[in-house]
DNA sequence: TACTACGTTTAGTAATTACTAAACATTCTA
DNA sequence: TAGAATGTTTAGTAATTACTAAACGTAGTA
């Protein structure tokens, strides 16, 4: 039988709903990238409202923190003062403005911390048993040298996002 | 003034909980695998509660995904019926399992569904305006390419662990 | 067999998060 | 200036998730 199109946009936006939930967002911010995905052209806030059965006041907020990923855009037309809002499509420009925005997060704060736990001990003002001390050192030494690698994994894919899609494979390669 | 010892280590549970929270995972698994990962010798369930505060039951069930993720290994000593569980700590080791992990996840099988989109599209068995068709079948494609090259640096990042940690830094210098 | 020492499951609660509805603010138009 | 058309904020609700307390299951020990 035959796939209706809207059904099929409607599979679409539950998959990317699912998707958004599994990375720790809202599933309705998955659902308000897949519309703007799907269209040929910016959407207002109304038409979003109409085709993810949304609130303004949730769309408002939601599609704000999808700005500061850079996963859409906001944009004017002339004489019309409604907001548009389309989809980015070069996930590329994504990854990288998301990975960004990273430095600025909860995590960095969490990983920083990390970091001052080890300048602690490093400073020698740790009072206790001096084995234990050594032991907690490299263990938390070893999770400081982790995180430094995966920044710089970071670093490589932001890159990446550079040179285009094909080119992950030649990591592959080079690793092999 | 001196720290001791017992206040730094619940400075760094405290940061590997936010850590934790930040991925979409209970803190308190954060907070489970800071105990065991600045222990010497692995801990009973018994003492994870008292190093935790949290209950019996939540760290049996946190315990057990930890485990499945390979970040903690459970083990047990001759003549003694007690669990004990350490932490891994070669993270490395931990990332190839998570992302192996990842494979049968709630993830793949919404990837799996846009993969199924984009089938239904190209056996031509959707009705409706053909211009809106090829559109969306050109959107659905790129990103399912996305998908693909994410799959591929998954791979890599897994061939990665075989290589060691200075690694990445060569990733970084071959991309330049 | 009964008792003890554990780990697991379950049913309920607390905390968090996503979302709605409606008030509000701002800017354009008449 | 009043009114209309928008986007934003806020206060409250619904839904979800993390966790607790206690019942349960199981296996070892007396």
């Amino acid at each position: 039988m035959p796939t209706k199109i809207t059904d099929l946009k409607q599979d679409f936006t539950g998959g990317l709903s699912q998707i958004s939930r599994f990375w720790g967002f809202p599933k309705g911010m998955g659902a308000i990238f897949a519309v703007l995905y799907l269209s040929p052209s910016p959407l207002s806030l109304d038409e979003i409202v109409e085709q993810t059965g949304l609130t303004k006041g949730a769309i408002s907020t939601e599609v704000r923190t999808l700005a500061r990923m850079g996963l859409v855009h906001r944009s004017s037309k002339l004489g019309d003062r409604k907001d548009y809002y389309e989809a980015e499509t070069d996930f590329y420009t994504s990854i990288r403005s998301i990975l960004k925005e990273r430095q600025n997060s909860e995590f960095d704060r969490a990983v920083r911390s990390v970091a001052e736990t080890l300048e602690k001990i490093e400073s020698g003002s740790v009072s206790g048993d001096e084995a234990e001390i050594q032991f907690i050192h490299q263990r938390v030494q070893a999770l400081q040298d982790f995180f430094n690698a995966i920044d710089s994994l970071a670093k490589a894919v932001i890159k990446l996002e550079r040179l285009g899609i094909g080119n992950v494979k030649n990591i592959l390669s080079i690793l092999k």
